[in-house]
DNA sequence: TCTCCACAGGAAATTGGGGGTT
DNA sequence: AACCCCCAATTTCCTGTGGAGA
């Protein structure tokens, strides 16, 4: 896009605000000088790595798990950069090869991603050969590095049960596959459980040193909080009950502190836009809503139409008071829906399938119970915190394929919730 | 106590791709 | 062209579970 600041002048947009000083510290990639709230996991990864600067020894491998928004990535970042500082100093040559596994849902896909970071010439993921070529390559140019060489893997989950990878790499210089390069690897997590699913050999080796980010609570989030403030706002324009409440609104809500801030900054707009001259509690309500909205189109965006139906699916008992069901009382429901938009309809193992994994989504609950009228164990499934006319008003608005059949869900009992 | 139901979820096979090398 | 490698989404088949009712 072409800015001619010639034509775009102060008339459309007011560049003074009476209620932003540095927006920029509310914004994602803002990094703070110092990281308030994490300095005792930030010495644990220090110590890892504190070895390789005393002796001659690779850093330890190192697992940082937690949910996200509680600055993982920060902090890792923060520890390899002073790490290189006193690699400098002592004369040690210290490599960091940072990859984000999202969409990599294999080991092989992993490697190939790795590899788009060490061969110069490889700008995008191989494919067509096998996973013991890439390995090959892969550690042929790791050791052609030489020295320290830390290998960054965020989002390390996305691998789910497929360890290979995580067993190779730190076994390499025992198998002989290194010489020259020393290297060890930091594995970062989104996901609490899946140290726990990881094969136990595995967990050995990578899980030397484990750090675990707890997500922080009403009063962490309020030390966060206010120091952004301080910085993006001016002074004076942000009520004294705004940050208590916003802070107490993320730690219900997974405690990150990225959505904290996102809601202290989208209030923060409101406010500005309207003129206002301070930002209230009632600017903050509004930004909730529309946080809320946003990411019920967000999480509807990244499903695919068997899945949207089988959320519709959900939303359509949910607003007719049958809530928790079963996978057998949603499979009818979704049948219907998949009819109607002409799609394939897939099995009842499918579906039962897709309401699990849209549990881990947090596009549905889904709850364990025991007993019932014919034993064993069942899930019931359910919108959660999600309010089902809000997603089915979403999801017809939408430009999805079955968001007419959105719209014609059962109005009947609309009105029976609360 | 025993059986048996109805569900959860693992494993393997199937389907229908993507893309290589030689 | 012939042959190889990798993959995700499903379906099919199957085993495990624990309380209700015989």
């Amino acid at each position: 896009m072409l800015y001619e600041s010639d034509y775009c002048t102060m008339d459309l947009f007011d560049v003074s605000s009476n209620i932003f000083d540095k927006e920029e510290a509310l914004m994602d990639e803002w990094v703070p000088g110092e990281l308030p709230e994490r300095e005792e996991e930030l010495e644990q990864i220090s110590m890892a790595f504190k070895r390789s600067v005393r002796s001659d020894k690779r850093p330890r491998n190192v697992f940082l798990y937690g949910k996200s928004g509680q600055g993982k990535t920060v902090a890792i970042e923060y520890v390899l950069r002073e790490l290189d500082n006193t690699f400098q100093t002592i004369d040690k040559k210290l490599t960091v090869i940072k990859s984000t596994l999202q969409g990599s849902n294999t080991s092989y896909q992993a490697v190939g991603k790795i590899l788009t970071e060490l061969e110069e010439d490889t700008h995008s993921p191989p494919k067509g050969h096998s996973y013991d070529d890439l390995t090959y390559r892969m550690f042929n140019a790791l050791d052609d590095i030489g020295g320290y060489a830390v290998i960054v893997l965020d989002e390390i989950d996305n691998l789910g049960t497929d360890d290979d990878l995580l067993y190779d790499l730190p076994r390499a210089p025992s198998n002989g596959r290194l010489e020259n390069t020393e290297v060890s690897v930091v594995g970062i997590s989104n996901d609490f459980n899946f140290r726990e699913k990881l094969s136990p050999k595995v967990k050995g080796t990578l899980g030397e040193v484990d750090v675990r980010f707890n997500p922080y609570d009403a009063t962490e989030l309020q030390t966060i909080l206010k120091q952004r403030k301080e910085i993006a706002f001016q002074d004076g324009v942000v009520d004294e009950d705004v940050i208590p409440l916003c802070a107490a609104y993320s730690a219900q809500d997974e405690g990150a502190a990225r959505q904290a801030i996102k809601l202290l900054y989208t209030a923060g707009e409101l406010a500005s836009n309207r003129d206002a001259d301070s930002v209230t509690t009632d600017h903050l309500e509004k930004a909730k809503d529309r946080l809320e909205h946003e990411l019920i189109r967000d999480g509807l965006d990244g499903l695919t139409t068997q899945e949207r139906a089988t959320v519709l699916a959900v939303a359509s008992l949910e607003v007719q008071d049958k809530t928790p069901a079963k996978t057998k009382e949603v499979y009818p429901v979704y049948r219907w829906i998949i009819d109607n938009v002409g799609y394939e309809e897939l099995t009842a193992r499918s579906i039962h399938d897709k309401l699990t994994s849209l549990n881990t989504y947090n596009m549905v609950s889904a709850y364990e119970n025991s007993g019932g009228v014919r034993g064993g164990t069942y899930f019931t499934f359910d919108l959660g915190n999600i309010d089902a006319h809000e997603l089915l008003d979403v999801c017809a608005n939408a430009d999805y394929s079955l968001s007419e059949t959105a719209d014609e869900i059962p109005i009947t009992t609309r009105q029976s919730r609360f």
